[in-house]
DNA sequence: CATGAATGAGTTTTCATTCAT
DNA sequence: TATGAATGAAAACTCATTCAT
């Protein structure tokens, strides 16, 4: 195995076993022989624990953000905009569900709560500028309600979240019609 | 101290600890100390450390019903009945915000997932049948709109969830017209 | 309930309890209740668990000893009263498994090893000078084999002992013609 | 150290002090010390107390085994093999004194008693296959007195337990000669 | 006298991290 | 560079004993 494959399969080891079953049930020997490693190899790519939970987290922004942008244009007009992102956002937790369920372990731990602290920010997605700059447009323009930012942002993805959920433990299921639908719907809560 | 005394002082600590460091930071013998008791103490009214967690759960969602019930009449109009379950909800939270981070922890943990597997219900608030109850009735007169139950749910649920937490946290600061607009906010968003 | 009886229930309770148990499955709270009395009133009573244990034992030691006496003669002839002397202890055995047991618990523990250094003697029955009156005076009339006291203690009580477990243990069925019969086997082991 | 010898060292610890002051004076702790590892390395080897009490008795039964086994042949005549398994398990035990204690106290634990019901066996050696396997055949040839099988184990190995014990404790020291004696004794005791 | 709630020392076990190979 | 055996601190839980009522 070449350096490289070493960490995605620690990483991707990591990120099964804590989506599964939480942060307790993946201690670092169960991941090293989930990955295929030695317990020290893991070491080698990540200074601790906390630095790979942490690296991780990163990495799935990293993969949100670059769905957020696939087929995004600032040309187009502000609601298909919308539209997009929401679809886009709800899409992807529901086709990630491994992804998702990370996400929501991590913002639920001492690691999140670190993480939030340091940005001071409040988009309960996580960094995606994207989503903030649209969403600063939207109020300028008067285009939204006149909620403060943070305001909006919950109404907009607070619904997505649940209901990404929602889907992913199997209390619903989630067509591509019904994504339309529901985003439309939120559309509706946040527009003027 | 008296014994109910104790047993209070005992699911206090619990309850804050856990609240504010999750279940990693409050480790029997820290919510012995914050309690003012010995450590075996705790094992006389909470027969193990699972038992104490699922306890503490279940007071937490008894207040949430009772504050949902006061000054809730089955009388009053539809809309009105709704604002009164989002709004207290809402309040509910953001006053008891030591309750709200408990109930994250607990809903994003095994506890939570168990807990979630033997309701099979699918409601973010927790059992609270005067809700689904309000929602059944209005998808079955066509007040709301025609979504599944759970969806329903998550559109009207999600926002007040995500907003309480950005409350506490302190990104935003919820005053009392805050809430009846936001709330009428999800009203427009489930309603037909 | 009056002051001995007290104590009596407490004896009760606790042999029961470490005969089936063993010491382990037996603490002080558990011999409370079954007992019903509380787990402060037993130190009423003994000092300590250690001194509740090493009185139980003497109890049981009595019991022995007082059932030996019984019918016993120094009038009859020697092998009568090796016969009374073997039956009646086998008897007492498997009448009495819970002392039984007991005693077996006992003399594998830290109590058990510490009461025998007390003793220096090495009677595996414990301190019926009966038997030793007996063994010493079969010895010097030459009715015994020639050897030394103590294992002629042996190898006429280790096959009780051994048939005691046996049969409480449910691997036979020993009736009165067989307690005989193998009484009987033992004497031939031991005498001339 | 390597790896086996670690195991080894664990291995005599945990034998010697739960020999000397039974599975209670034998915390995991001290055994790690007394092996001079780390609390820890034990569960790498044994993956809880259980096991790791029920492989030490497994290994003795296989010394048992092997010392029965030494210098015995089918081609003997039965009183010399009968002399031989005697006089070998005699010897084996109070040569082994650690051995023999830690035998008598497993097998009067919960974990003894465990091991017996999964047996259903009997025999107080412990699945000597060997001596059963002459016992049987000295009953089928009416070599042995006409007693149920477990009689004339108690009968011959009672003696033998009891022996070693004591000489053990120092109440008697046994020397080769009285070996032999002692067991032909023991013979003539089930021989018919 | 009797009680039983309270205690905290002591037990088993887990797991992030290190380091000799 | 990779390994995985070894570690020991920390966690949940038990229970003999005390003492205020």
């Amino acid at each position: 195995m070449s350096k490289p494959d070493k960490r995605e399969e620690i990483v991707r080891a990591a990120l099964e076993l804590i989506a599964e079953q939480g942060f307790h049930g993946a201690p670092m020997a169960m991941i090293a022989e989930q990955a295929g490693v030695g317990a020290g190899t893991i070491y080698r790519y990540f200074e601790n624990r906390d630095v790979l939970i942490n690296e991780l987290y990163q990495e799935i922004e990293r993969r949100i953000v670059t769905a957020l942008h696939q087929g995004y244009s600032r040309e187009k007009p502000f609601r298909e905009r919308f539209l997009h992102l929401g679809t886009t956002l709800l899409r992807f937790f529901i086709t990630s569900p491994v992804d998702f369920r990370y996400v929501e372990q991590f913002h639920n731990s001492p690691y999140g709560v670190a993480f939030r602290r340091d940005k001071l920010l409040g988009d309960s997605t996580g960094g995606c500028d994207v989503i903030k700059e649209l969403f600063e447009l939207g109020v300028q323009q008067q285009i939204l309600k006149d909620f403060p930012l943070v305001i909006l942002f919950d109404l907009f993805f607070g619904p997505v979240v649940s209901l990404a959920r929602d889907h992913i433990l199997g209390f619903i299921e989630l067509d591509e019609a019904m994504v339309q639908r529901i985003i439309e719907s939120c559309w509706d809560t946040v527009r003027r």
